[in-house]
DNA sequence: CCCCGCGCTTGACGGGGATCAAGCGGAAAA
DNA sequence: TTTTCCGCTTGATCCCCGTCAAGCGCGGGG
């Protein structure tokens, strides 16, 4: 069967298939033949500009999106206006997931620098799904990881103490960004010290004393933005040190 | 097409489309002849008595559950043996979906009262799912309101003070209490101090306190597991006062 | 029936982190 | 290049809630 050379090359473009993140993202653990039945899995691309937002809490769903290259934070905010970051999403990531269960997003999704993302149209995603059994059992896999996930961060903010938080997120951070190939011990943060305290249940001064803290502690170097990791053993020591441990 | 009497028996037994919970649970908005179609989606029920445990955190991932009477808990333990409670759940709601992502569960779950589920077999629901579109589409809004209600949690726990945290469990019960045909306002709490205070980031002195801080104020009536909410709208208030609102 | 023990309440005190405040410095714009 | 502003750092102080401790009361078992 054949197709308009332009539909050939919009799909090719498109493809999880030729996409260097195939490892990471929604096709990870497919076989290459497999893969290809995922290649009209994405409709289009979108560039998402550092500051815009990909959508709004209480817009309506209809995509599920994945991160192409850049970086995201989800922000949610209560009856009251309280502001809360409910996470940070990278390259190889699945956003919208929040919005299946009430056909509108809930929270609100915030490039951090500019990025790109995938669009897959979530009625494509089910038709897929059921189609293609692999598809739905990593969909699926995929969808209780972010539920693990949250739930790591409840224990987090439930019953951790600041500086554990801290040490905790920076490691996170780490082993993200070296599963994608970036060096483990040196990076740039794309959120704010504000950004990072809401999300750890802090404010932005304490983060700001703890970075200075462990650097005098010799387990980062930090300067604003810049981080290094000096002791990543440490770091690790920092974060399970249960005083109160029930 | 024939089948054995005891075979139907069991069937029927189990059936979701003879459930009094149907309106709660999974098969929630489905007509009458798409029920029958999920009538074999559980393979048996099981009780399980105060104090012990559906599945512990780090066994093998078979099945879902459905809360058919009872109450449970879901704890999480970090590596350092912090135990952190993550959910309460009561009948009509769904247990195990954290096992999805990693064929083990992550978290434990414990009956805080007599209890019974329904066994649904995850390999079963997979494949009903493929073949039936409606069971397709509500059981993934079912994993995506978990993600939202574990992020509405993060909300709590990291942007709310204690009394605002205390006043939202409260109102949080009380609507999900009524909604099961329970009073709204006068209830048992199946958990113990320390349980909520796991649960909202807090000691469980610090749960007694505003207990009775409450009550000096006219919000609830507490002795003991019984509360009594005098008050909803007060409580919505204390809920809301948003006094360091970003 | 009484006793025992667990879970709850309440008080006193202290500390971790929030709040208020001031000043710095780097990145982006002119 | 200079200017400007936002984000970061650091200090001083306060207070919410954790910690430690003592005692109560209900429910279960003997």
């Amino acid at each position: 069967m054949t197709e308009p050379a332009l539909a050939t090359l919009t799909r090719l473009r498109t493809a999880c298939s030729q996409c260097n993140l195939r490892e990471l993202c929604l096709p990870v653990g497919l076989s290459a033949d497999e893969l290809e039945t995922l290649d009209n899995l994405v409709s289009t691309r979108r560039k998402i500009r550092r500051g815009d937002s990909l959508f709004y809490g209480g817009e309506p769903f209809s995509a599920l999106y994945a991160v192409r290259y850049g970086f995201f934070k989800s922000t949610l905010t209560s009856g009251d206006g309280r502001e809360q970051v409910t996470g940070f999403y990278m390259a190889g990531e699945l956003l919208g997931m929040d919005g299946i269960g009430g056909d509108r997003h809930t929270c609100t999704l915030t490039a951090l620098e500019d990025s790109e993302v995938c669009v897959m149209p979530f009625a494509r995603v089910e038709d897929l799904s059921r189609e293609f059994e692999p598809l739905q059992r990593h969909f699926h896999k995929v969808l209780s990881r972010e539920i693990v996930r949250d739930q790591g961060v409840m224990l987090l903010l439930g019953s951790m103490r600041a500086e554990e938080r801290l040490a905790a997120f920076l490691v996170n951070l780490s082993q993200r960004l070296t599963a994608r190939g970036f060096s483990a011990s040196e990076f740039v943060l794309r959120m704010t010290r504000d950004e990072i305290g809401s999300y750890l249940g802090m404010k932005l001064e304490t983060v700001s004393r703890l970075f200075s803290r462990f650097q005098e502690d010799h387990l980062i170097e930090v300067h604003q933005k810049h981080v290094r990791i000096l002791d990543i053993g440490g770091l690790k020591r920092v974060m399970a040190q249960a005083q109160g441990a029930a």
